[in-house]
DNA sequence: CGGTATCCAACACGATACTG
DNA sequence: CAGTATCGTGTTGGATACCG
């Protein structure tokens, strides 16, 4: 199954802004929402990571791999072609990322009290 | 209620070292799981968490209370005495915490085969 | 007892330019 | 297309010593 790419990650708001909760590193997170619909080239994962130096993704999407979340493959011909996709466990961490997200959304509120709390002192 | 707390927190392998979900800062998971059990005061922590520098524990702790996930009292009388508590937010991150740690569980195996796999090529 | 102060090394991350 | 090279900055975390 391939569904269509979300436009910009960073619109309008990111639900895990406020949430403590990390998987691996900064854009770590949000690389794997990207490949959850499937197989993804690098420039593809540009386009809603724009805001992400070229960098930056490298380096996330390398560790990813390291960790076993994520299979890069190349492709030659008939032009040069890099996939990223989900291993079978990098699926597996859609339950855990989706159990914080629905946490982070209860407690909205409460986080959102506890960073402004701070301004005020 | 208010349970015995782990000798060491590092002893024999903190089963989060292989996964990639973080709860926070470094040490932020480890300073929940002890305060799990009720409150706890600074010197109770520093003992299962002997590896953690004073300064980096502060730090995790103040962080934790800025999230709103841990509440800080102080007791002057008879003794100064600092206690650090979950708050209900701080609570309600167990069931996260704990889905992240089976998930880590269940995939222990593929998890150092991926890092196996990186020292030899 | 419950932290700070200080110093320092390592790393993360961004911007930008460039390349096989 | 899919990155790498380079530079610079900011943050993280450890070691150690000290303090009210």
């Amino acid at each position: 199954m391939r569904t269509p790419l979300a436009p910009d990650m960073f619109d309008p708001v990111c639900p895990s802004e406020l949430s403590p909760i990390r998987f691996g590193d900064k854009w770590a997170g949000l690389v794997i929402r990207c490949l959850e619909g499937g197989p993804r080239r690098y420039s593809e994962l540009r386009v809603p990571l724009r805001r992400v130096s070229p960098k930056a993704l490298t380096a996330s999407l390398r560790s990813l791999e390291r960790t076993g979340l994520v299979a890069r493959t190349v492709r030659t011909a008939p032009v040069r072609a890099v996939e990223y996709a989900l291993t079978p466990l990098g699926h597996s961490m859609i339950a855990p990322m989706n159990a914080a997200c629905a946490w982070a959304s209860e407690h909205w509120d409460e986080l959102l009290d506890a960073r402004e709390g701070l301004g005020t002192r």
